[in-house]
DNA sequence: CCAGTTTAGTGACTTAGTCACCAATAATGG
DNA sequence: CCATTATTGGTGACTAAGTCACTAAACTGG
């Protein structure tokens, strides 16, 4: 825009603007938070944070996915979110602000690259810099809105509708999904034999055809059907 | 502490004392904010705020009961969390710092008072009174944590374990719980007759003896093993 | 006292989750 | 290339939770 008088322009580094929000935010001390942030690339399934660490990093994911999940007594393990390109991790920002230790666990699904900010530099630039405060607030509080929605998944819980809608929200574009009965267990939050079992019914249906880790759909209007039916 | 100097001590409400994390702050913003605050008093049965709506005021709750809740689609109810005196509303702090409106309803449980801050106050005060934000972030990131903990309690469904362990919380003094079945319901997230089962579970056990909206409690080591016993 | 409401009890049923297997397929390492 | 091992998926039997429909008892307000 105003390339004629760089002065200005104060320099952020490329990864900034992965973040919308905060990307037109330009007063120095967010400026210079960006610059000396510490770019980092996490490899496939490290170990991100582990339930009762402490927390000692904020982070901004620029690339890849990590997955954030609580681990329950008996043994299941349960998604809570899944943190993506652009996003930050609410879980740490709730550590951050309000003390205390991690109380679930994060583990990066394929290769990832984040940045990230010492606790000491988040504190300071969430109290000095209005523009990093209100992109924090504004990603962290979104986060209630997913646990609720998480929550009535659960307490709610009709498997087969979640099921036929996971498959349809992520579906590839030959129509199937690559992913096996476990994986699709942990993302919807029930056991393996539930989803067997219904994928099996679904196939009943013909509405879709299965093979080894991979699940083609061939009916999806009455998926659809399914879906929409209990929105009311 | 420094009563032959008013003028080092600036007056702040009675209320703020119920607030012990707010009580030590005394910066001008924060200062003219609570004395400018509004003080209401709601009565029982009160609709505080309903799903959808959109959210005008931060809320300081100093006496009473407001249950925080969702209403699912299915009609069943689950409770959120409980403010109490000395406890402020995070799911409305999350609406003021991400914008969109009320994802629950709140409704007082008996006469309640609070102190409410309108929207453009608590934006300017939060901007510029470091000890108000970190009130205000203190409060709203330990909410995250309970819940996670609601939804352990729900995803992993021992409803006999959590029956037990709340009339042993909630016990009165001469170790009774006062409440309908359909309330113990509600608290649990659970059904009413479910609770009704396991009651009579309890009774055949000689844990407890049942009336009509009273639980007495007439065993409590056995209650206490089952509600130890699953903590691992 | 009576009508209507709230509270509680219960049987029959559906869905979800658990447990213990087995079979088929893929991956690995000589 | 084959044997071993790990992963994936299928299934029956069972338990727990939740739903539905109905009844009975207890309370409440004229």
């Amino acid at each position: 825009m105003n390339q004629m008088n760089p002065n200005i322009e104060p320099h952020l580094p490329e990864w900034v603007n992965k973040f919308p929000l905060l990307k037109d935010v330009k007063d120095p001390v967010w400026v210079e938070t960006a610059n000396r942030a510490q770019e980092v690339v996490l490899p496939a399934k490290y170990e991100v944070f582990h339930d009762g660490d402490p927390c000692k990093n904020y982070i901004f994911v620029i690339d890849g996915a990590t997955r954030v999940y609580k681990s329950f007594e008996n043994g299941r393990e349960m998604l809570l979110y899944r943190l993506q390109a652009g996003e930050t991790c609410s879980l740490t920002t709730s550590v951050l602000l309000a003390g205390g230790n991690y109380t679930a666990n994060a583990m990066t699904e394929v290769e990832t690259r984040a940045v990230i900010i010492p606790l000491h530099i988040f504190h300071d630039t969430f109290d000095k810099s209005k523009g990093f405060r209100d992109f924090v607030c504004a990603t962290f509080g979104g986060r209630i809105r997913d646990f609720i929605m998480l929550l009535e998944s659960i307490a709610t819980r009709n498997v087969d509708v979640r099921l036929a809608r996971y498959l349809l929200e992520n579906k590839s574009d030959e129509n199937s999904v690559e992913a096996s009965h476990k994986v699709l267990a942990f993302e919807l939050g029930t056991a393996r034999e539930v989803v067997s079992r219904h994928l099996k019914d679904f196939e009943a249906n013909g509405w879709v055809k299965l093979s080894r880790k991979n699940i083609e759909l061939i009916n999806m209007d009455e998926m659809y059907q399914l879906v929409e039916g209990l929105r009311v």
